[in-house]
DNA sequence: GTCTATAAAATGATAGAC
DNA sequence: GTCTATCATTTTATAGAC
């Protein structure tokens, strides 16, 4: 058995089962059960829960780019790769049956912790940047400037992703790719 | 003692603790605490911690539209008040410190129960039509239809109030207002 | 590093007296 | 209707053998 086969079980079925459950329900008994590791193994490799729900909000941030950067690197023009920010996020909802942005889930949960907090932030506010980016290599004709476009398509993308939580639907999602194009 | 004053004093300390620390992490011991009532006393009112649920987000539901009828009421214009449903909001979320939309909360913690399900899904959709009514009585100079300019302002509300409560902010829900005069 | 056994506390819910 | 006492589980976390 690799080094790390152990402590990856139990990432990534502690990983599924924050996301899938929510983080409170789901107790150290069923991660263990479920990744079919032995009670201390976990918390040799995790002191504690809050740990392994850092560690799963570090890895879902540094997933979440890599597999964005991989969806947009074959498209060529700055605005193709906006409008695919929309489809990137309405796929991915497709996948985990709509429930929602790992990063609002979690606040919704636990909003006090600050530690959970600075990486939802970190997460969030990187990825308002990376919509940055992309305006300022757009020509685009709208009567907004660039931060303000920014923001809209921030909001629209969020807003869709939150909503179609709510509703189990990417309806909301496909709704606020059409209300990009406008600006666009 | 009235005869629902005990009725009351658990459903209002369960819903403020519901809110303010989620549900799955609030216990009876804690409600029946700060309630200050015997915990067979919360058994006899609500058969279960489920129906206390629901009772708090049938409660918040009602008092949410009650609350913004109240405060749209004096505006004559209907454009005026499409735009106070931002400031409503983030009045709303200054007042409980940004933790954002009860029922964008509770969808991220109980993702399973259809009845929480069928619940967040009505208040929604309700403020959806509520919008929808709005804009069919404004004259607006938007290249958008009525209906994509009422999903581009639910979906510009709904995103600014779950990115402020990532952000423990009201910034966005004001860029999202900001944004949304650009259309009107 | 992994294991089993267990601790100490908190969970939702019930019984029965008044 | 309200109360106290208590139940059976489940919770996170630790001890000590291998």
């Amino acid at each position: 058995m690799r080094e790390s086969a152990v402590k990856d079980r139990i990432l990534g079925t502690a990983s599924r089962l924050f996301y899938d459950q929510g983080y409170h329900v789901t107790g150290i008994n069923q991660i263990i059960e479920e990744a079919d590791i032995a009670r201390a193994s976990l918390y040799n490799h995790f002191p504690s829960k809050t740990d392994l729900l850092l560690a799963y909000l570090d890895q879902t941030h540094k997933e979440w780019f890599m597999a964005l950067d991989a969806y947009l690197f074959p498209l060529a023009e700055p605005r193709d790769k906006i409008l695919a920010l929309f489809d990137y996020r309405i796929q991915r909802q497709r996948r985990l049956k709509y429930k929602g942005c790992h990063f609002n889930k979690i606040t919704a949960e636990t909003c006090e912790d600050e530690q959970v907090f600075r990486r939802v932030k970190m997460h969030k506010e990187r990825f308002r940047q990376y919509i940055r980016d992309l305006v300022a290599q757009t020509q685009h004709h709208s009567s907004l400037d660039d931060e303000m476009l920014t923001d809209a398509l921030f909001l629209l993308l969020e807003g869709g992703i939150a909503v179609g939580a709510m509703f189990r639907s990417s309806d909301d999602a496909e709704k606020a790719k059409l209300i990009a194009e406008f600006f666009l």
